[in-house]
RNA sequence: GCCCCCGUAGCUCAAUGGAUCAGAGCACGCGCCUUCUAAGCGCGACAUCCAGGUUCGAUUCCUGGCGGGGGCACCA
């Protein structure tokens, strides 16, 4: 808390020193954490930006506005510092104070933070019910699920939807795939269609069919199969810890009569046109699009491609109100990208409205050996069974530390081990071992359990180890408004990471129950509550679990 | 051929254009368990693919290479 309401104090201040010496100050005020051999807690790399065009020597500039700043109330010392910052030193009865926020009222901040209170909806995994939910789909879980989680703690109002294409013609020949698997197990000469779903999960399905099954046809068996896979797609979700508020089927935009009411809205706005006999949005040339060409919308045939009803769908989610509309794709789904936008922008939306969150593809080894995934195959590895293996804890942790734009390593044998080389336990173990210190602290008599936590007192905890998660504490709001700026909470999993290492110092240095002094003591319990409470708020905006014993 | 992503320590990854110290974890070397969990801590080694450019300042931005991954349907 204390940093983010600590940046609109320094940047009002500063915006008033820029104004009074008539200095360029840049748009974006943005703090720095400073660097491990400069002893502040904030540093503003300002003066170095508005020195050039002010013309003026970026050291002056840094001495003046340090000297402005440090009648900041919160602020303890500000000083310049070659080539050109200003460091901060933060009072402690400050940081103290924001210890006491986290951990008395930890859904407190948020609500006044900086930002819209825009409608979101993001959407993410949607796959095909036409096979299990593979491992690239936990990636785009973990995204999406902590994205929502992190945005309505950050005062948002943001929704979760998973779009299922039950429609069209792919029914059909999961039908006939199916079909073909359960006339086999019956000793029937049967194929499954060369295009169609080879995996062998259709097999295990088909002998899961009742009796009447035998006389079905290719829809009605593409219906039972696809309804058995979307209801495994809900429990792996469930079981990931996923929550959507809304499956969207493909199928209740067709009977709602959306799909040809978005052709005719688009014909309207005079962005479609015929030709070879098909229809088309003039994807090309439509306002800032980076589309490399137009896009049949109905085929000569005259059925509608998929891109129309995925129009449609988009064209729903702003009709419901949604002002921010945000889509996690998997790598091999970014070329659809340019031509979402392109029809963004054909609906007559603000393309900036509109963001699409790529993430790269998860390379997947067992020890030494790659292994290819591929659904037509049906050699994928299912969520479900890396869940089954590491955990969701560890597989949700280690999605979420990776950046979307890298490509991620994920070695099966390495993450079974379950030893410290998963990153989740280093920060899991912190939370245990702060559960254990309270269990001696109630055990000495020198807390009541679930009693109000006071502030600490400001003339203890001065400590380096101390000093350091108290500084770390107080950034967090801050890594939260980073993941939503970055869309991706990995700068959290992260942070959780760079916290954990903070404490195990502490904690080998700093006694808590057994301080010599009874104060000194009490204080640490309460910079431990609000670690611990740092730790469960962002691994569950993580959605993995923080145990009291490991 | 065109488009997208990546290239940082032995390995897996961080770092809104900022600091003579580019951070973590694992692995490696040396220490540390009569005291709140050694799944830990301290210390030590080890890195920005190459070449230009922009800038006071580049891992970050631009151009061109090199290397790896993915995508380019009137399929879904």
């Amino acid at each position: 808390m204390i940093v983010a309401a600590l940046r609109k104090k320094l940047a009002y201040e500063a915006r008033k020193w820029a104004e009074a010496g008539s200095v360029p100050l840049p748009e974006n005020l943005a703090l720095n954490a400073p660097p491990a051999h400069v002893k502040a807690d904030i540093s503003l790399p300002w003066p170095l930006a508005a020195a050039k065009a002010a013309k003026k020597n970026p050291v002056e500039l840094a001495k003046s506005l340090a000297e402005h700043l440090s009648k900041v109330p919160e602020v303890e010392s500000a000083q310049a510092a070659p080539p050109g910052f200003v460091n901060i030193v933060v009072k402690q009865t400050a940081l103290c104070a924001n210890l006491k926020a986290i951990t008395l009222a930890p859904k407190s901040y948020g609500a006044d933070e900086d930002g819209p209170k825009t409608k979101v909806l993001v959407e993410f995994v949607s796959a095909n019910p036409t096979g299990p939910l593979h491992m690239a789909s936990g990636r785009g879980a973990t995204l999406g699920d902590s994205l929502v989680r992190i945005m309505r703690r950050l005062g948002r109002q943001a929704s979760a939807e998973y779009y299922v294409n039950d429609a069209g013609a792919r029914v059909v020949l999961l039908g006939e795939s199916i079909k073909a698997r359960y006339l086999q197990a019956k000793g029937q000469e049967a194929a499954v269609p060369e295009k169609g779903y080879q995996g062998e999960y259709l097999a295990d399905l088909a002998a899961l069919a009742p009796p009447e099954a035998a006389g079905w046809d290719a829809e009605k068996w593409g219906r039972y199969a696809m309804d058995a896979l979307l209801s495994s797609h809900r429990d792996d979700m469930k079981v990931f810890g996923v929550h959507f508020d809304r499956w969207y089927l493909e199928s209740e935009l067709f009977a709602s009569g959306a799909v040809p009411k978005t052709l005719e809205y688009l014909k309207g706005r005079g962005m479609v046109f015929e030709k070879d006999g098909a229809v088309w949005l003039g994807t090309l040339n439509a306002e800032g699009s980076t589309d490399d060409k137009d896009r049949v919308l109905v085929k000569r045939d005259g059925k509608p491609t998929y891109f129309l009803p995925d129009i449609a769908y988009h064209k729903d989610k702003y009709d419901r109100g949604f002002e921010r509309v945000i889509d996690v794709f998997g790598a091999d789904h970014h070329g659809y990208v340019p031509r979402m936008k392109a029809a963004i922008a054909a609906l007559g939306k603000p393309p900036e409205s509109y963001h699409a969150i790529v993430h790269q593809l998860i390379h997947l080894y067992r020890g030494q050996e790659a292994v290819k995934m591929s659904k037509r195959a049906g050699t994928f590895i299912p969520l479900r069974e890396l869940i089954d293996e590491v955990g969701k804890d560890a597989c949700r942790f280690f999605f979420a530390l990776r950046t979307p734009d890298s490509h991620l390593n994920f070695d099966l044998e390495l993450a079974k081990r379950q030893s410290s080389e998963n990153p989740v336990f280093y920060v899991q173990y912190v939370h245990a071992r702060i559960g254990s210190i309270f269990r001696k602290a109630a055990e000495a008599g020198l807390c009541a359990p679930g009693g109000e936590m006071p502030m600490p007192n400001a003339r203890y905890l001065r400590d380096p180890e101390e000093r350091a998660l108290l500084n770390k504490l107080a950034w967090l709001p801050d890594v939260l408004l980073d993941c939503e700026r970055l869309l991706s909470p990995h700068p959290l999993a992260n942070y959780l990471m760079e916290l954990a290492g903070l404490f195990h110092p502490f904690y080998e240095k700093c006694p808590v129950v057994a301080a010599s002094d009874p104060e000194q003591g009490k204080a640490r319990l309460l910079l431990i509550a609000g670690v611990r409470d740092a730790i469960r708020e962002g691994l569950d905006l993580l959605g993995v679990s923080a145990p009291e014993q490991m």
